[in-house]
Formats: C-alpha cells, structure tokens, sequence
DNA sequence: TCTGGGGTCCTTGTCCTG
DNA sequence: TCTGCAGGACAAGGACCC
C-alpha cells in the first residue's frame, strides 16, 4: 500500500534475493516487512474463487476511495486513494468490496505474534507493515538477518495465507524503500557499504517526506535525484524547506538514519471523521454527526485510559477547502458529552455557514488518566456522565459498537461516503 | 479522476508573561 | 510606567504517511 511502485528497479536488480541467495547482510539489522495488497489478499484468501479476479477494497459509495487492489487490478491502473467511481471506470469487471477491519485486524495480530517470537523489538507502522530490529535475536537464534527475512515470509504464508515482502538493511529508511521496491511476495537486501549507490539513483519522491508539494519545490532547483539533493548544500535546502525538513532529507539522502526500532510509542491524537455522501448545510445535522464522531472519539479514549486536554474539529466544505478549530480544556476529559459541548460549541462559533463535506472531530494532548490532573471533586452532573459513559461502553463491549447510541442518533442518518466506516462487531 | 479516514510532524502567527 | 524583547503556550494550517 506503498508508494514504491513507480520507483526503477532495473539498476536495483542485484540487490534482489533470488533461488536463497543474497547480497551480503552483515550489519543489516533491521528489517521491514510489508504485506502484499493486503486488505485484497485476505479478502481473498477467504473466498479463492476470486484469486483470478481484479479485487478492489475500499468505500462503494459515490465519494469512496480505494483502500487496497491486488495486482490484477493495478494492471488495469487501479491504484490505492484513487476514487473507487474511477476504479470502476478504469475496470467495470473488477470485484469491489468494502473493508472487513476485524477480518484485518485478526491476521494483523496473527503476522505481529510470528514476528515477536524472533525478537521482542517489532514496531507496528499500520495494520499491514512493521520494523523489526532483529540485531539481538542473531546470535540466540543462529541466523543471519537475511534468513530470518526469508523465514519470515514463510511462516507468514504458511499460517495466514497471504504474501509479504521484506527489506533487509541497516537502517530503516532504506529497508522500507528496499520492501517497497522487492513487492509483490519478495526479499530485498541493501548492504551496509552500498547505500549510497543505492539511493543515489532514486528519484526525490523516493525519500520520506517527499510528496507533490515537496517535491515541486525541489525540482525548482533542479533536484529530481536523491543525489542531487545529498550533495545540495544545506543551508540552501534550508532556505527551500525550512530547517526540519531540509536537514531530515539531507541526512536521508545522504544514507543516515539514526532512528531506532521502537516497540512501543504512545499514541498523539485519536478523532474519528466523516464524509457525508451529499453535502450538508444544515446545522443540525451537523451537531447530530458531531455527537456521532464524539461519541467514537470518547470511547476510543476510555478504551485506551487516556484523557485529551484539547478537543479539536475539522470542517471540510464543497469547495475542499479545510478548517480546523480548537479549544484547549481546563481539565482534561474521556467523556462523550464534555467532547461534544466543545465541538459543538466550535462549530457554532468558529465555523461559517457554508455546504459541508467533511466533518471530524480529534482529541489532542492526551496523557493516561491518572496523570492528567483528575478532578478532585466530581460534581453531581459529570459523575453522571461518566456513569452514562461506562454503562455504554459495557454495553457495546457485550452486544457491539451499534447497541447504544444517544436519543439524538436515532433519526436517519444522513448518507456518507463510508470508505472505511468499521463494521459492527456482530 | 476528483479526491476516505486515521494519524504525525512542522511551520507560522498570536498572545501572554517576565 | 512604558517599551522592547525573548520564550512558552496555544492555535491553525499544510504536508505527508499508510
């Protein structure tokens, strides 16, 4: 689900490993394995009779976009984020499916337990990929990182069904681009000494943190090769870029990468977010979606004992043009009511009237409940809520996600776009 | 083609405080 | 008391990633 498609592979052949031989791996502890067309793949590993189809993941309504295809249908242009109407167009004869996230979430786990059982340095990036530092495990386990590589992707296979790729390098920018650039169901091996030859001819957008906007700039200069912008000064990548930037592509560039594999990290933000299927300029359907997303966003907060001290809600109109509006609280909350009031409170006096596209709402500073200044004296009301709050989360950890709702939510909805809505769990 | 949803990080501007 | 400055917190937006 990468963006390594479009990137030569000619002039990287010889870093393939091809009939269990390898380049040399020594040094190169640091593994990424990426899942083949993921969501694809385990759709259709559990109905076979679709594996000589195009299958297309991803929202089948008006406004849907692809989540995953597998390489039958990318044959017929289908990429991923492209609009599922054009998908559709590119290819009338494809299989479209919507997402299926605890199907997902299952094989995920499953493919994140064979990767811990060789060494306890696994970092999650998404559901489909994960780092793995594997630079302990070598010596207790007798292989080389290459040979824990290819073992992987047959444990993978094995017990799930679906192919993978991996990137074997020293550091993890180059063993993301080197599974990128190994797909579908393949192994990719960049030596220690030869990172810079292998980058080198790369083009721009090949670096983390390069996208259309980014790469505009540099090629204003001239810069379209990774090389071209290693040995750019970087006071004038400086210039360009501003500091954090430039100086992050440039060490990139330039092959150095000093971020660690990271078992754990905490979470920033969470917010749920929706497209409606037709634009909407009344207000209160907006609060009732507001309270939707609210709703979610608390939960999810409870789910996990956090508490955010800013809620913040995001306003995309017609036209796509984006808004974002916060409040930072006094004291830090998880509880549905209290994010509503403050998104509610948002829209109505920070949001022009206008045709609505998009609305979202997120919870930001988060810190775990005990550590986020509790208030001492809970009152009456709030005491209430979060009763409510607990009844309800009880609630749908029994019967599922659509067992309770406020009274408000249970009109009609307005339609949406539901790309990547998460099914009920029964 | 016409652009989902869940995130992270960075930059810039404003306000407040010492 | 006023002014200028620096630093921190906060807010908003942009770019990017999967």
């Amino acid at each position: 689900m990468g963006r390594s498609g479009d990137l030569p592979r000619r002039s990287l052949e010889r870093f393939l490993a091809r009939d269990g031989r390898w380049p040399d791996d020594t040094g190169c502890t640091v593994l990424h394995v990426d899942m083949d067309a993921f969501f694809a793949s385990v759709e259709i590993r559990s109905r076979p009779e679709l594996r000589e189809l195009p299958v297309v993941v991803g929202g089948t309504g008006g406004r849907g976009v692809v989540s995953s295809a597998n390489y039958i249908a990318r044959g017929y242009g289908i990429r991923s984020a492209m609009p599922t109407a054009h998908a559709r167009k590119l290819c009338p004869r494809a299989v479209f499916l919507p997402p299926n996230f605890t199907a997902y979430q299952e094989v995920s786990a499953g493919m994140m337990r064979i990767f811990r059982e060789l060494t306890p340095l696994v970092e999650p990036l998404s559901l489909d990929e994960a780092f793995l530092d594997v630079g302990g495990a070598l010596r207790r386990l007798r292989r080389t990182p290459a040979q824990l590589g290819a073992e992987i992707r047959a444990a993978v296979l094995a017990e799930h069904g679906v192919t993978c790729s991996v990137g074997v390098a020293a550091t993890k920018f180059v063993a993301k681009l080197a599974s990128g650039m190994c797909k579908p169901d393949g192994m990719m091996v960049v030596p220690a000494g030869e990172i810079l030859s292998f980058l080198s001819p790369l083009p721009v957008s090949a670096l983390w943190g390069v996208g259309a906007r980014t790469g505009e700039k540099l090629a204003q200069l001239g810069l379209t090769k990774v090389a071209d912008v290693a040995r750019t000064p970087l006071p004038r990548l400086r210039r360009l870029l501003g500091n954090a930037t430039a100086e992050h592509l440039h060490a990139l560039a330039n092959g150095v990468d000093g971020r660690r594999v990271v078992a754990e990290t905490a979470e920033k933000s969470v917010g749920a977010e929706e497209t409606f299927e037709v634009d909407q300029t009344d207000r209160e359907v907006l609060r009732r979606e507001l309270l939707r997303l609210s709703e979610r966003t608390a939960a999810a907060l409870r789910s996990r004992d956090l508490r955010a001290r800013t809620i913040s809600i995001k306003v995309r109109f017609a036209d796509f043009t984006t808004i974002t509006r916060s409040r930072t609280l006094q004291v830090p909350t998880n509880l549905t009511q209290e994010v509503y009031r403050t998104a509610a409170t948002l829209l109505a006096d920070q949001v022009p009237p206008g045709a609505v596209r998009l609305i979202g709402v997120r919870a930001e500073q988060l810190g775990e409940g005990d550590s986020m200044g509790e208030q001492l004296t809970l009152d009456a009301p709030e005491r209430g809520w979060r009763e409510a709050d607990e009844a309800a989360d009880q609630a749908r950890t029994k019967f599922g996600t659509a067992a309770i709702r406020p009274a408000s939510l249970l009109t009609a909805r307005p339609g949406r776009a539901g790309a990547t809505e998460p099914r009920p769990d029964r």
